[in-house]
DNA sequence: CCCCAGTCCTGCGGGC
DNA sequence: TGCCCGCAGGACTGGG
């Protein structure tokens, strides 16, 4: 599932188109239903052939072409999308094609298992309605103990749940949100308003430490095996995952067997170590 | 403000 | 052994 750490590897992954043009773009259904391409592709081609990539960002958990047009290409993987230079894991789920000039790179695509992303192109203002302050919270790597305590430390949530929420943090999943409480040693289950100033501390420091080390393995390729970068190449970082999907395991910090526990907060699977996370 | 359930979708694995 | 159901969860919506 990709978050931060994943997006951000297929964004790094795909530096090379810059300075490329737009030769075509191409919807690949090769299944009844696809995935959401917006604006049709007929409008969508007429918008972005001939422009040039200017910077390739990441928004988030989406990664964004800038084109010479002030217009951007915005890809949002959800669960099961990849963007990609290399061949993709199939051919099956292949959805959609952007071909290039002017560089050796001669195609970037995007795959999706699950169909659940998309691909959009939208305009400055469009962009901002969809991306701004109002939307979405400052970037999980450019958060601070003071921004988490100013955008969380009056929610009642639990902490798991509010870290999850985009509007409040960007770039933050399921997984990774574990992972942050662990490190930071705070019960997934402790309501936001009981955390203290240096609780809050360690979450920021946690969030920096945890997306950093895993960006640096670029990301987690899970036992499903979809996430891969943009070379089709598995991530590294699911080797040091040290409580998601570990339920009954041995939590790697205070070493007690079967300490690690799965629970089910907000519909999706948290996990914490019983033993060194204190209390809820 | 916050929570919950439902929606999209496919592949896998648990249970019978 | 084989089949079916439920689960995985990111973003969003509607109702309480």
């Amino acid at each position: 599932m990709p978050e931060l750490p994943e997006v951000e590897t297929m964004r790094r992954g795909i530096l090379g188109i810059v300075g490329a043009r737009i030769k075509d773009v191409e919807r690949v259904a090769r299944r009844r239903k696809s995935i959401a391409i917006t604006p049709r592709i007929d409008f969508f081609r007429r918008r972005v052939v001939g422009r040039r990539v200017d910077a390739i960002g990441r928004v988030g958990k989406r990664v964004v072409l800038h084109l010479d047009s002030q217009d951007a290409i915005v890809f949002e993987p959800r669960m099961t999308g990849l963007v990609l230079l290399a061949d993709p894991p199939s051919q099956e789920h292949l959805r959609f094609r952007c071909t290039l000039a002017g560089r050796k790179i001669r195609e970037l695509l995007y795959w999706d298992r699950r169909g659940l992303g998309s691909v959009r192109v939208i305009s400055p203002p469009e962009f901002e309605k969809a991306f701004g302050p109002a939307k979405l919270g400052p970037d999980a790597l450019a958060m601070t103990a003071e921004l988490f305590r100013e955008r969380l430390a009056g929610s009642k949530r639990a902490v798991k749940v509010a870290l999850l929420d985009q509007r409040a943090v960007a770039g933050i999943g399921n997984l990774y949100a574990s992972e942050i409480l662990h490190v930071a040693q705070i019960h997934p289950a402790r309501r936001c308003n009981k955390l203290t100033r240096s609780q809050w501390r360690a979450i920021a420091d946690a969030t920096q430490m945890v997306l950093e080390e895993a960006i640096r393995y670029e990301g987690s390729t899970l036992s499903d095996g979809t996430y891969r970068n943009a070379l089709n190449q598995a991530g590294g970082y699911q080797n040091c995952h040290r409580v998601y999907d570990r339920a009954g395991k041995a939590c790697p910090r205070c070493g007690n067997e079967g300490e690690v526990r799965r629970i089910v907060q907000a519909q999706r699977a948290t996990f914490y170590c019983a033993g060194c996370q204190g209390k809820r």
